[in-house]
This record gives C-alpha cells, sequence and structure tokens, in this order.
DNA sequence: ACACTGCCCTGCGAGC
DNA sequence: TGCTCGCAGGGCAGTG
C-alpha cells in the first residue's frame, strides 16, 4: 500500500510525464465514487483545458497543480494507481477515471478496492487541507527536539500515534513496524514513556526507512506501481513487515511476534523490543 | 481535545 | 474441485 516513499516516487514520475500538459477532457469511468469533492460532473467540467503547472505531495497526499490556481488532490489509499500510458493500453478492469491529455497520452487512475480519492481544491480549499496534516518527517523543521516534544504530551501507543496523519504525515503501517524496529521500541509503548534518546532513533529510523524505500522506487507487497507501471524494490529489503509470526528476528534469533494495534497487523520483536511495563 | 471503534471494498488464501 | 469465510488496511464518521 502506498505510504510516504511510494506516493513521492509517483509523483517523481508524473512531473517528469506529464508537467506542462493539457488536459483535454476527463473521462468518468462507471464508479465516480472516488471523485470525492466536487459532483463528478463538475469536476471534469473544471479541470478541462487546464494545463499542468507542477505536482507535489504532503504525507501521502499527491497534488497535481493547474494553472487555473485550482489543484487535484489524490490520496490512493490502498490499491489505487496512476499510470500515464497510450489511448491503446487495454483498461484494466479497475479502471475508473483518465485524465485524456492534448498530447494523445492518458493519465488514468484505477483502484480495486475503491478506497483512494480524488478531489479538486481551490487555493483556499488546499490551504485549508494543509493544515489537517502533521509535520514531514524529511523536513529538517522536525527536530529530534520537536519530535520528542510532540510525544511528550500524548498518551497513546506510539504506533497508532505515528500513524496518525495529523501527528506526522506520511507513515502507514509498512514503515510504522520497521522504524519501531530499527529504533527498537515496542508498538504498544505510551507516546510520553518514550525517553528523548528513543523519539530521536525512532525519527531517525523513520527518515532511514523512507529514504532507502525511495531509493529502490518504493515497496511493492502486492499491488503498489509506479506511474510507469513498474513494481519497486524495497519488499526485499524489509526487516520485519514480511516476516510470519515465529520467524526468527533478523537481529537476534528470538521469534517474531504478532499482534493487532489499532486494527493493524503488527510485527515485532520480543526481545529487542522489550513490552511496555504495566503501572 | 483526545482516544477508540466500525465501516468502506475486493481479492486471496485457508479450511472443509 | 468448489465453496464459504475471514483477513488485509487508511482514513473518516460517529461515539465516549
Amino acid at each position: 500500500m502506498p505510504e510516504l516513499p511510494e506516493v513521492e516516487t509517483v509523483r517523481r514520475n508524473l512531473q517528469s510525464l506529464v508537467n506542462g500538459a493539457v488536459i483535454r477532457e476527463v473521462e468518468l469511468g462507471a464508479f465516480t465514487g472516488c471523485i470525492a469533492h466536487p459532483a463528478p460532473q463538475e469536476f471534469a467540467a473544471r479541470l478541462s483545458g487546464q494545463r499542468i503547472t507542477g505536482t507535489g505531495r504532503r504525507g501521502k497526499n499527491l497534488f497535481i497543480l493547474l494553472d487555473s490556481g485550482d489543484d487535484i488532490a489524490i490520496h490512493l489509499r490502498m490499491t489505487g494507481d496512476l499510470t500515464v500510458v497510450l489511448p491503446d493500453e487495454p483498461r484494466g478492469k479497475h479502471h475508473h477515471l483518465a485524465l485524456l491529455l492534448d498530447d494523445g497520452r492518458e493519465l488514468r487512475f484505477s483502484d480495486t478496492r475503491k478506497f483512494g480519492r480524488l478531489r479538486l481544491l481551490t487555493p483556499t480549499e488546499f490551504e485549508e487541507f494543509k493544515t489537517t496534516v502533521g509535520p514531514e518527517p524529511l523536513e529538517d523543521e522536525l527536530t529530534p527536539e520537536r519530535f520528542f516534544e510532540m510525544l511528550q504530551s500524548r498518551g497513546r501507543a506510539v504506533k497508532p500515534l505515528i500513524m496518525d496523519q495529523a501527528f506526522l504525515a506520511g507513515v502507514g503501517n509498512i514503515y510504522a513496524d520497521e522504524a519501531l524496529f530499527t529504533a527498537r521500541i515496542h508498538p504498544l509503548r505510551p507516546a510520553d514513556s518514550l525517553t528523548f534518546d528513543e523519539a530521536s532513533r525512532l525519527l531517525d529510523a523513520i527518515r532511514v526507512a523512507f529514504l532507502d524505500a525511495l531509493g529502490r522506487g518504493g515497496t511493492t507487497i502486492k499491488d503498489y506501481r509506479n506511474a510507469l507501471g513498474e513494481r519497486g524494490e524495497n519488499q526485499d529489503y524489509l526487516q520485519i513487515y514480511s516476516l510470519s509470526e515465529g520467524e526468527p528476528c533478523p537481529r537476534c534469533g528470538t521469534p517474531i511476534s504478532r499482534i493487532v494495534v489499532g486494527q493493524r497487523g503488527t510485527r515485532f520483536c520480543p526481545h529487542c523490543q522489550p513490552a511496555p511495563v504495566q503501572a
């Protein structure tokens, strides 16, 4: 499922593939529920004739900037897929939307599980939207001191907290497990119980996980493809997410545990990531 | 304000 | 072999 590195990979693809192109027409598929705002017909009408002037990203949200000043905000959720193809490319079973470009190519959106969403935002709506998303882990403004301070005021378990997009942008289930493993922090540790050293290690582990994955074109467990339809390679380098319960920890050999935290399957090493002490 | 639960949706693997 | 069932999960609405 696309998290920050995968969305950033797609953004870079789109930046080189469609920047400067004009959207001639928007072709709606049978399922228009993927267009969250405004109504599908208005969405299509307002996009037609617009030139793409750039791309952007905030956490897992991808932006396509238009010369009208509006932005298309896209969230791929679990199985959303954006690809740039020639018109003779057959449409997949879960094709939902196509932006027909003036050079003949198409920017297509497909999504098996129909969780992904597109919305067209005015500059005001865009600014408002950005305030709902937490800081970017890869930006320098997020210092270890600031991250520690953010954790200090929160009593909930650290894993669901770092996956909360309003708290921190871009971390999903895969990189949460990877980073907590690297930083040797149990996923159920209350956020405010982390020491400064642990907070610092966690932020660093998130950054390393993201940068490594970016360098390998993202993680493809099953569905993820970039805008060229290619798989990522980072799945071959995951430390713990791809392991099953009972398989040995790659660091110490202790059998890996699997629990459910905030409805998400969670892997950790009970030796390297000791459980919080109950009060 | 914060924390937590249920729901959306389809494909796939396990079990019988 | 073919069926049913339950699981996978990001974000949002609703609840406490």
